[in-house]
DNA sequence: GCGGCTCTATGACAGTCGTTATAAAACACG
DNA sequence: CGTGTTTTATAACGACTGTCATAGAGCCGC
């Protein structure tokens, strides 16, 4: 039996490409008419799928990559939580690295460009959404592997955290370096949290 | 004897307004115009301190951020690794709850949004450089408490980042629990490493 | 007072932005 | 074929951007 991936609609490729110009640029510096042409899409087309603008585009594009990344987290959970957190690394280090150091995370470059004041900052809350949903995986691995619950959901939120800052930090030194060390302290604190 | 603060001039003015316009809009959404009104100077002024234009501009307001809190870093490290990193969080937090999760770093901010790709990176060199003297700040304090080199410069990146991190997620979350759940995981984590 | 320097004021340049309106085209389905 | 709906094309709107040029103020040592 053969399946045929289905080329993605017009409307998938702005979302995912307006995700990776997000997570390049920033949020503001990614204009809808670029995210159209960079998804071969006409302009109009994005008003089109996306008649409440830029912030509706926004918000999709950081459920998207949420979604992205919680699928592999939680596929890689299930061999325990230090295989979770590798999967959740490595993930980022191929987006680091392919990018030659110049793209990021999208959910991080919302969460930190002011919505303006007079809408309600829909992107935003998808971040917020985003990074709820990385915390509860991995709080929920580390509880099933016998961490109390308070400290769980700690170390996920610090996790997340240190991830976020790590992939930030390499873009600027423009090195993987800061990934290596990130990755060995936390791999080292989940060994140490769940052997007690 | 008594001081009187000098009044800051013009140009400091502008940087400091610059950083946090920065922080809580990003580099390619804080315009130029907006920093000098927001500074009381003439747009002609900011042209006249900072000759080389926006990335100039950008690259001192991370500077000087950088260097403020790497001047609260040394003196509260003086006490400990614990004792620093308490400071650091909390000079972020003040950040954070001042401006009702308005505003972030501006070190990070600019770390994450890709310079245009014909000019020569400055602003982001000036990141690197923060980040690496934040670090250094901090490895440095932990070998003095007996913490080997290569684990004191993995915790410190490992801090670092997830204080970037944090703060970021504290914006995108309205709430300030992201920073709590870092403080106790981190300070644990020094404890333990200085305990060894 | 007076030259010379630092700083300000003002306006303009060419470009991009988000968004909207409106018309034509492409398509699906009977 | 026609018809109704989805998608595209094109132009325009006011506003904003980084940058530059130039003319004028303010203030220094002499």
């Amino acid at each position: 039996m053969h399946v045929t991936k289905p080329s993605p609609t017009a409307r998938e490729r702005i979302v995912a490409g307006a995700a990776d110009m997000i997570s390049r640029r920033g949020l503001n510096a990614t204009s809808i008419r670029e995210t159209a042409k960079h998804a071969r899409a006409p302009l109009g087309s994005t008003y089109h799928y996306f008649p409440e603008g830029k912030q509706q585009l926004a918000t999709e594009a950081v459920r998207l990559t949420g979604a992205w990344a919680a699928r592999s987290l939680r596929e890689e959970l299930e061999a325990g939580p230090v295989a979770g957190l590798r999967a959740f690394l490595d993930l980022w280090r191929g987006i680091v690295m392919d990018s030659d150091f110049r793209a990021g995370c999208p959910v991080l470059a919302v969460s930190i460009e002011e919505p303006p004041a007079d809408e309600t900052p829909l992107a935003l809350a998808a971040a917020a959404g985003v990074f709820e949903e990385w915390e509860g995986l991995l709080a929920g691995s580390l509880r099933e592997h016998g961490v109390e619950p308070e400290q769980a959901a700690q170390l996920a939120t610090l996790i997340v955290a240190a991830v976020e800052g790590t992939v930030a930090m390499c873009r600027a030194k423009r090195s993987t370096q800061p990934l290596d060390h990130t990755a060995a302290q936390l791999q080292a604190l989940i060994v140490g949290a769940i052997r007690d």
